[in-house]
DNA sequence: CGCTATTAGTTGGTGCACAAATTAATCTAG
DNA sequence: CTAGATTAATTTGTGCACCAACTAATAGCG
């Protein structure tokens, strides 16, 4: 038995915390992962829809900073979305450096069957509203936590 | 402005809560990322690292239990981490199938090291460890409701 | 005992995540 | 007006995550 110094207590709790949340994370991917299968779609690319259903068009660059993700991570994810059928990629006329990526018609449609899915999620964690918002609050004071300075 | 349904509504609290798990996520990971560069690890690496420093010997199956990861994803990092000369891998003598990940004298040593991380990272996100056991918690909450049935 | 089923780990394939280098377009100072 | 800086995407390379197929060892049943 080893005895408990402030640092090894710390690098336990905090271990809790990077652990929790990395594997939380992936379970409740996991737990979308059959009912994105059926649209063809993973969890990052339900995420770019999700982006797409609320604003459109939208450039890489701005996709990257609603989901925190880099361009080079959205390039090839946007081209598969694109081979899908689901979005159209367009230089700007305006401005050739930007994309501008769209829904098509398909895409458009696809939010209906989407729509279906959150319900199906929640039913499956059987968790109350309250506690996700309450999670959700959590969460996104952590996030700023990490952005500040 | 379109009507705002049940469907809709419970799509956008739905998409919060997994886009704030997959960004706090991703973002507290980046927080760890200098910590860790010097030591050579990257998060799952660290993760291991910190599964080994608590109980050793592990195997692959024990390892995928603890991380929640699938032993074809822990194979190739076990190697990576013995290639970094802080893990040992060896076959059990009693069954051939399951390998002995443990820790060698640097990989022990590591430890020292890696003390210093969880306070820079709480300092970092000048939070409450409080407000974080809480999260902690209902993370943990979470896990279970993505696991059961 | 020997055959079959099970178990542990590895391998190969797809896609995500991030960093660094690259390319092309636009902006801005002089 | 043009040279250099800045910006937006793409490309390349490494490593993680998951799945499915495979290999080898063990367990268990007849």
């Amino acid at each position: 038995m080893e005895p408990v110094t402030e640092a090894t207590d710390l690098l336990k709790l905090d271990r809790q915390v990077c652990f929790a949340l990395s594997i939380a994370s992936r379970s409740v991917i996991g737990l979308y992962r059959p009912l994105l299968q059926p649209m063809g779609l993973t969890h990052p690319q339900y995420l770019v829809m999700l982006a797409l259903w609320e604003s459109e068009p939208l450039s890489v660059k701005e996709l990257g900073e609603l989901l925190q993700l880099d361009p080079g991570t959205l390039s090839p994810l946007l081209k598969r979305l694109e081979a899908l059928g689901y979005v159209h990629r367009e230089r700007n006329s305006h401005d050739e450096r930007t994309l501008a990526v769209t829904l098509t018609p398909v895409g458009r449609r696809l939010r209906a069957e989407a729509e279906k899915i959150p319900p199906a999620i929640v039913a499956r964690l059987g968790m109350d509203i309250e506690e996700l918002e309450h999670l959700h609050t959590s969460l996104m004071r952590l996030i700023a936590a990490t952005q500040r300075s």
